[in-house]
DNA sequence: TGGGGTTAT
DNA sequence: ATAACCC
C-alpha cells in the first residue's frame, strides 16, 4: 500500500513550512503530522557563527530584551522574552549578543527549508518500513501493531528522526520533534520533552495530552487577546472551554472563533498544512525609547527602507503595496499599532529592479505623506516604534502587456499551480496490515 | 516586550 | 485598507 504523508515544520520566529497532504488514500480524516521545532533557534545561530560561546550561558538581546537563551542559561534560570536587567540578575555569568539584525537567521531558515525539501523528495525513494518508534511515546503508551493508525504513527516517527538527523548532520542544528494526527497535538506533543528530543502521540492519549495544558492560554491559536475575552467569561482551564456553552461562546467571540477554539479544547483540529513557500511579505521595523519629530522619523524611514530595497533585490519579486506602521507611547502596558498603506505607483515599481535609478526619494516621499495622514505633525507626538512594509508581491512585472507575456504565463502557471505536492512513501509493513 | 508574519473584517 | 492576532 501506498500512503503520502503530511509534514509539517515550523520554526521559531523565522517561519518556513514544508508541507504535504497526509492521505492515506481513502480515508482523509487520519492524518499523520509532523511538527518540529528548533530549539532555541536564534541562539543555535550564535553558537553556530561562533563556537567559543557554546558551553556558556548565553542570550539573544533585542533592545532591553532577551528575546531567547541556549539550554545552559535556562539552568540557571533565564527566560524567554525576560527584561536584560532581570536576567543579568538571575545570572551574572550571562554572555549577550544581539540579535536585533535577523539577516543570518533569515539566511540560516533558508538553508533549513532547502534541506527539509530535499529530505522529502528523497523519502520517496527510501524504504521505511516501521515497526518500532523512534524517540518517545506519550504516556509511555504501549503500541498495538494490529492499529493501522499506530503503525502510521510509527512511521511518522521514524521521518522525524531523519528529518532532525540530515538537520543536524548538514547544518548542525538540533530541534525537537511532535508526530500525531492533527497540526495542534503534534505541536503540543513536540514539547514534552526537551531539547533535541521527539514524541509521537497515540490517539488513546489525546484527552491526557489537552488536560496537561494548565491554562487555555498555552492551547496554540489562542493568544492574549482571546485568553483576556475568555478569563472574562470565566473561563481558564480547557476543561472549562470544553464545558462552557457554545452558544453564549458564538454569542462573545463570533461563531468562527468560538467554532474553531472549542474544538481545539478538545484537541480536534482539521486545519491543513498550508503550502506556505516565500514569504507574502517583507517588513523592517524598530523601536526605541522617543521619536518626537518629523525629522527623526523621515531618518529612522529612510534607513528602515534602505534595508527592505536590498532585501527585495534578492527576493528577486516586486512589491505592489508599501505600509508604514507606528506605535504611539502609551501608559497601557499592550498599545496597539496603526497603519496606513497604499499602492505603489507602477513607474516606481519599475524603477526597482534595474537600473540605478533613485528609487529612495520616490519611495521616501510616499512613506512621509503617509506619515503625516497618521501623525498631526503641528502636535506633539512621541512614537516608540517605526515599521515599513512591502506586501502585495508578485513575481512578474505585469502591468505591460507585450507579445512574450501569453508564453511566460503559461509557462508559470504550470509550475506554480494548485500548491500540494504528494510524496509518496513505500511501508512494506503497511500491507501486511491492510 | 522584540522583530517579525498571516488572517479576519 | 486597516486592525487583530499569533509566534
Amino acid at each position: 500500500m501506498i500512503c503520502s504523508l503530511n509534514i509539517c515544520m515550523y520554526f521559531f520566529a523565522y517561519c518556513s513550512a514544508v508541507h504535504d497532504q497526509v492521505v492515506p488514500t481513502r480515508n482523509s480524516s487520519s492524518r499523520v503530522i509532523i511538527h518540529v521545532d528548533l530549539d532555541c533557534f536564534y541562539a543555535q545561530v550564535e553558537m553556530i557563527s561562533n563556537p567559543e560561546l557554546k558551553d556558556k550561558p548565553l542570550g539573544v538581546q533585542q533592545k532591553y530584551l532577551v528575546v531567547t537563551c541556549n539550554y545552559e542559561a535556562r539552568k540557571l534560570g533565564v527566560r524567554k522574552l525576560m527584561n536584560v536587567r532581570d536576567a543579568k540578575e538571575k545570572c551574572p555569568q550571562l554572555v549577550l549578543v544581539n540579535g536585533e539584525d535577523l539577516t543570518r537567521y533569515r539566511e540560516m531558515s533558508y538553508k533549513v527549508t532547502e534541506i527539509v525539501e530535499k529530505k522529502l523528495q528523497q523519502l520517496q525513494s527510501d524504504e521505511l518500513s516501521a515497526v518500532s518508534v523512534s524517540g518517545h511515546v506519550y504516556n509511555n503508551q504501549s503500541i498495538n501493531l494490529h492499529d493501522i493508525m499506530h503503525i502510521r504513527l510509527l512511521v511518522g516517527s521514524q521521518i522525524a528522526a531523519e528529518m532532525r538527523e540530515a538537520m543536524y548532520n548538514q547544518l548542525g542544528l538540533t530541534g525537537c520533534a511532535g508526530v500525531a494526527c492533527n497540526k495542534l497535538l503534534a505541536k503540543l506533543v513536540s514539547g514534552v520533552f526537551k531539547p533535541n528530543q521527539q514524541t509521537v502521540l497515540l490517539p488513546e492519549s489525546c484527552q491526557d495530552l489537552i488536560h496537561s495544558l494548565n491554562h487555555v492560554k498555552e492551547m496554540p491559536g489562542i493568544g492574549y487577546k482571546t485568553a483576556k475575552r475568555l478569563e472574562a467569561l470565566g473561563i481558564s482551564s480547557v476543561h472549562d472551554l470544553q464545558t462552557f456553552s457554545s452558544k453564549i461562546l458564538e454569542k462573545e467571540l463570533g461563531i468562527s472563533v468560538a467554532q474553531r477554539i472549542q474544538k481545539l479544547s478538545f484537541g480536534e483540529d482539521n486545519s491543513p498544512v498550508t503550502p506556505s513557500g516565500p514569504p507574502q511579505s517583507f517588513s523592517e521595523e524598530d523601536s526605541f525609547k522617543k521619536c518626537s519629530s518629523e525629522v527623526e522619523a523621515k531618518t529612522k524611514i529612510e534607513e528602515l527602507l534602505a534595508s527592505l530595497l536590498k532585501r527585495i533585490s534578492q527576493d528577486g519579486r516586486k512589491p505592489h503595496t508599501i505600509r508604514l506602521v507606528i506605535r504611539r507611547y502609551s501608559s497601557e502596558k499592550y498599545c496597539c499599532r496603526e497603519s496606513r498603506q497604499c499602492p505603489i505607483p507602477s513607474h516606481v515599481i519599475q524603477k526597482l529592479g534595474a537600473g540605478n535609478y533613485d528609487v529612495m526619494t520616490p519611495m521616501v516621499d510616499i512613506l512621509m505623506k503617509l506619515f503625516r495622514n497618521m501623525v498631526n505633525v503641528k502636535m506633539p507626538f512621541h512614537l516608540t516604534l517605526l515599521s515599513v512594509c512591502f506586501c502585495n508581491l508578485k513575481a512578474l512585472n505585469t502591468t505591460k502587456k507585450g507579445p512574450m507575456d501569453y508564453y511566460l504565463a503559461s509557462s508559470l502557471s504550470t509550475s506554480s499551480c494548485s500548491g500540494k505536492r504528494s510524496f509518496k512513501i513505500k511501508d512494506s509493513h503497511m500491507e501486511n496490515i491492510s
